[in-house]
DNA sequence: CCCTATGTTCCCAA
DNA sequence: CTTGGGAACATAGG
């Protein structure tokens, strides 16, 4: 479920609650989510986010990488409660952290060795139009598949890449290699500005996304074409299509996303 | 009951 | 190396 607005949203809001803190408890609900240890005693000294991974960093230097995947959440609570499908629990001396995951993708692990970073890396802190297309040219793939994949440029996922294509006016189906620099640009433009929106948001709740005091995003309501399917194109007036692409549900408008 | 859908990513075969 | 499909899993809806 959650993108780099979402991610980015449970980062900010840990910050504000857990930063200096100390661990006192944790839990595990799951065994396959991965293994804690050592965690009793240390305190939160950052958290950081890598494209949609979240990282906690302790004062013994060690990480906790957390992955959310598909349906991964964080619940704060100031009164330790469990709730179905919890994970994990990490308890602080004025409330609990809970991970929520009914599909059970999520994983957390110990890191201390850098993991590899995408080539672009954050789309927000660069400009990134010119090494996006020096892959892209050499590449047949969807420009849409190219855009979500991980190890060229970090927290773009499937709602996101809709919204952004959609706004740079580029059908999805496009070979990476036959969309031109200047278009890769205005890609660029409109996800620096969706991605910026959606943070200010606090997300998409299109279905179970909650932020970490449980409260819906509000990005949902700024969507031009996913889950538009059958509806009037924003820009154009055109009907939004749905497609399947790479086995992800792709929304886009035939008549104004060239 | 059956089939499809869902925000992700890893693994594998062509 | 690139690409696309299936699996991991749970739940909802037609």
């Amino acid at each position: 479920m959650p993108e780099l607005p979402e991610v980015e949203t449970l980062r900010r809001q840990l910050c504000e609650i857990v930063l200096g803190e100390e661990i006192v408890d944790f839990g595990i609900h799951d065994a396959r989510i991965g293994v804690m240890r050592g965690l009793h005693g240390r305190t939160i000294s950052s958290v950081l986010r890598h494209g949609k991974a979240l990282v906690m960093k302790l004062d013994d230097n060690t990480e906790l990488l957390l992955q959310l995947r598909m349906t991964g959440r964080l619940l704060w609570q100031e009164n330790h409660h469990v709730i179905p499908h919890t994970r994990f629990v990490i308890s602080f001396p004025h409330g609990t952290l809970s991970c929520i995951d009914p599909r059970r993708f999520a994983t957390f692990v110990f890191h201390k060795n850098r993991s590899p970073q995408a080539i672009i890396g954050d789309p927000l802190k660069t400009r990134w139009a010119s090494a996006f297309y020096g892959i892209s040219c050499a590449r047949r793939t969807p420009v849409k598949a190219l855009l979500m994949d991980q190890r060229v440029i970090a927290g773009i996922g499937n709602i996101y890449a809709c919204e952004i294509l959609h706004a740079a006016a580029i059908n999805p189906m496009r070979p990476a290699c036959n969309v031109r620099l200047e278009e890769i640009e205005l890609i660029e433009k409109a996800g620096r500005d969706i991605l910026k929106k959606a943070i200010e948001c606090r997300g998409t709740s299109v279905s179970d996304w909650r932020d970490l005091f449980g409260l819906c995003g509000e990005y949902q309501d700024e969507l031009k074409v996913y889950k538009r399917e059958g509806l009037s194109c924003m820009r154009c007036g055109g009907t939004i299509c749905r497609i399947r692409m790479n086995g992800r549900g792709t929304y886009f408008c035939p008549h104004c996303q060239k």
